[in-house]
DNA sequence: AAGACTAAAATGAATGTTCATTCTTTTTTT
DNA sequence: AAAAAAAGAATGAACATTCATTTTAGTCTT
């Protein structure tokens, strides 16, 4: 008989589209139609790969998180003292937001419109666990303040979103400077 | 002659309707006739006061962020100190994002998604000049850091609109503890 | 002060377009 | 040859905007 066949290299520019084009236009400004021919395909070949429209933004979101989260935690491990955790974690969480801006955009939109499913958003948040316990580890040995987990990350982590959307839509030249600026400001809000 | 008569009631409950519904289904998911339903008006009603649906929303957006900072500026003035004066205003903006939860909502959502005309994003950026004034007062004085404004805008800010979301979906409820932490780890990211 | 007049304001229905999705046919793969 | 994959065209719903009327409320006349 024959065999499942269908192309990861058409499933993955069409997974590049919808990242590149709702970051510029939005989740609703962007036609399937659109997002089929920059993908280089028939618009009913999307359906082949993907339940519909929602379904497709929905796991391009849960791809791209994972994607980001592996990339976070690559270098980390639970033995690593809290300080140099926190800094291996900040800084390829600051690595991806410039090297994959696209990518980050889109996690950035995801994030602040009601554009992906509640469950897909939980699915996505699961993926942060290891810094949420890296924190309480923290906060046990005395070593950072004893505050709620949101403010933490609030002041520790999403304040490199702000500056990636500044960056992107020219506002202002993020460079290394910057960015070593940025994680003495990080940690320097965290730690006790 | 007849007089010039449109209601002002009629058009703040278009820009009320404006902002509920496009934070709770987003810009182009939120059509023109659900919008006259909310604000109990014919669709056609809406072009007597707005050219059209993007006109719309950039006036909408302009005027609430006029709304913020006037609310995140008033009783502070240029002869206050800056550490107080950065006081003042942080809490202002605080008090904004907890009591007028639905503009500050609609504002998170236009600053990161390609919802609003980049002429208009520019527009709302200029009232923000006072605080910029500020912190480059408080860097000539040698109380804050000498970084760029982003970075201290998105230290000492920006987290706020973070926790606003975070707590707009129930995921954690923010007290007035959280905020007087938060406003710790905000002075204290920025001081010198 | 009542009625007639006028222009703005408001309306509901119509229009034409855009778009997600499905249908039917063709192509590719095994 | 058969079955999956892909395609393009068709379908029908949703929507922004416009159109043709009606309503409202100032102003003028008497």
């Amino acid at each position: 008989m024959a065999q499942l066949q269908k192309s990861i290299e058409k499933r993955n520019a069409l997974v590049k589209a919808t990242i590149h084009l709702v970051n510029n236009n939005g989740f609703h400004a962007t036609p399937m139609s659109k997002i089929a021919k920059m993908a280089s395909v028939s618009p009913a070949t999307i359906y082949l790969y993907f339940d519909n429209k929602q379904d497709l933004v929905n796991k391009v979101y849960i791809e791209v998180k994972a994607a980001f989260t592996a990339y976070a935690f690559k270098n980390y491990n639970t033995d690593i003292p809290v300080a140099e955790g926190f800094e291996i974690i900040w800084k390829r969480i600051a690595d991806f937001k410039l090297k994959e801006v696209q990518e980050a955009m889109f996690l950035a939109q995801c994030d602040n419109t009601p554009m992906i499913d509640e469950a897909s958003r939980q699915e996505g948040l699961k993926h942060l666990q290891p810094l949420l316990d890296l924190w309480e580890r923290g906060k046990r040995e005395g070593i950072i303040k004893p505050l709620s987990p949101y403010l933490l990350y609030a002041y520790s982590i999403n304040p490199l979103s702000f500056l990636m959307v500044m960056q992107q839509r020219g506002v202002f030249q993020l460079n290394q400077d910057h960015l070593e600026d940025a994680y003495q400001a990080a940690w320097g809000s965290i730690k006790k």
